[in-house]
DNA sequence: AATGAATGAGCTTTCATTCAT
DNA sequence: AATGAATGAAAGCTCATTCAT
């Protein structure tokens, strides 16, 4: 029974998540994600007391649900290397497989009505990888800089791959482009 | 008889920019901006029919102002890599110089509101920087790759640089930062 | 648990009324309807999604208010004669009485606002009496003309009766002007 | 040269008649009809300080040549039959060839915009026709009816056969239903 | 006379949020 | 917990009108 209690919020986060990416924030009235998950207007201020506390809740909820995704396998490997290519695919495949909810990160990331909230770098909730770097980091040219920056710079091409392959174009050969895309920092980084 | 002429076109843009920068397209109304522009609610729609024209008037005048400062003094650097790093420190500068602009494109280009204009990739307005680099990317491990996305791929750490310099937090060495971000795409493309 | 359910919608729709035809549609801005209720400016969208909404179900009140009391007591009259002067004096007395409403009912007609809608000839909606004339048009000069179109002829007057009545003038004698003004018509029509 | 003083006024004037009759009064800006009489915002209100000037002027224009219209050739005609008969005729001929014309008319008629205008009957305007009638109505059953109203009320069905005609509808048959709605009258009035 | 930039009050409509039931 | 009617502060935009040139 204790399932069902959370049933209604359930709903609502589920039905805020698809509209949100599919309309963004703004375009995206509370009245609306209420139909749509099947309550009345009451309810869903019930759960959640403002727009804004929806917002992050769907927002946190992708990230949990990408991070774990991204963190999946990489501990099964056996080098540094190939830790940070697992999680180097990962991160661009789960992009490319989820170009809404992708897309609805990006743009809770750089909007200006959530600014305040903690900065969530790329992969911070992947502690275990994110750790598992400091070492490789520290030896390369980036070191001395705070890890979270390295970590920042080091990741960007994958957002700049994901809307590659997301953005309608030319037939891109995915894996070229993501092992590529990681050679370049896996060489700048190390020299091999 | 000066350049008065667009006086009033121009306050309100530069006004517009100025609050779009700072409290997002939504959370900004036109009529704030009239009021900060000097002029009335209806000179504003004068001007711009739309709101979503003036957002576009400013994005692209700021595009403009960007590309330009990204490629002064490019040409006259000697050396391929040279050319690069130019580059490289002119947009990473102009971004931590505009921090408000700078945000305000990212915004743009990241808001469902307006996803349906030409996707303008970063630097695609500095042709001749675009085109010189076309040699050193063909030799590279991203050869085959289409021109706009390996350019994509190795520009996306000045935006992670931008970001983690405009952002409070500890005080990074920026030269270090600028320099350390770009050695790493460098030899990650050239093996040097 | 009265009929309170729509008192507020009872409410808008009598303000709309009574200032629709004091000022005209676009005279009469939709915040002063609410405040005239009683009611938020919210609260009218509520219940009407849309201006042209709340003018339609205007309109369709009164006519169907209007048709209500032009068929009353027809149908206890012994001839035809007898039947259509009832109707007719009914419906100048109803015009006479709800001057606001008649006005209201021909702006909604000859606006082009609303020219879309269905041609709603007068007293369409009185179909027992609309039918029980069918044989008088029939043997008149009117025959094979289309029962609407005769029918909207030979009213007419009734609208020209109406508005003299209405309008500030000289002390007309109703009763005189609505007895010759059928009269011309039943003569006209069968020669009696 | 006389001429060319009132080029820009007639200008301005045409393209309200032909707005207004399009779009109505409330759908026609008066820069729209700035712009399609090819003059400025500005030469507008120079020549008509109001709005409601400027339809007022419209107005009249078009009773004006309805007016002319109507009385074309009523002079010629014998007897006080004919006169009426060819009245009748020119009339709805009139409106079902300028229905445009004929509903603005109507509109601004029905207008609570424009009540404050005396009130301007139909045919007002025709004097000599009008004043040809007032034997004939005078030993109707109208008679002590004051000659305005029994106007108004006689000619009212041209009305009714003009918009039956303009509507688009069956195939009516124009000149029966002209006649039959004029003998009507002719017979209810004199009982010929 | 002619222009058209400038004005600002006012319009319809939206929507996050509240609250009586 | 759940409802959905009610709220009212905005928002984007229009348009008759003014006025400096």
């Amino acid at each position: 029974m204790t399932g069902e209690k959370n049933e209604k919020k359930a709903a609502i986060a589920g039905a805020a998540v698809r509209l949100f990416t599919e309309r963004g924030f703004h375009g995206t009235p509370t009245s609306l994600i209420a139909r749509e998950a099947g309550v009345s207007n009451g309810t869903l201020f019930h759960y959640f007391p403002t727009k804004e506390d929806l917002i992050n809740f769907a927002y946190f909820e992708i990230k949990n649900r990408m991070a774990e995704e991204i963190g999946r396998g990489v501990d099964a490997e056996r080098t540094e290397r190939e830790r940070m290519r697992r999680m180097w695919r990962n991160a661009v495949l789960w992009g490319v497989d989820h170009p809404d909810e992708y897309m609805f990160v990006q743009q809770f990331c750089s909007s200006p009505f959530v600014r305040r909230l903690p900065p969530e770098e790329f992969l911070k909730d992947a502690p275990a990888v994110f750790e598992s770097l400091t070492g490789t980091l520290g030896k390369s040219c980036l070191e001395g800089i705070p890890i979270e920056v390295a970590f920042a710079v080091i990741s960007s091409p994958i957002d700049a791959v994901i809307r590659s392959i997301i953005n309608p174009g030319g037939n891109l050969d995915r894996d070229r482009l993501i092992d590529a895309s990681f050679e370049i920092i896996w060489r700048g980084l190390t020299g091999e």
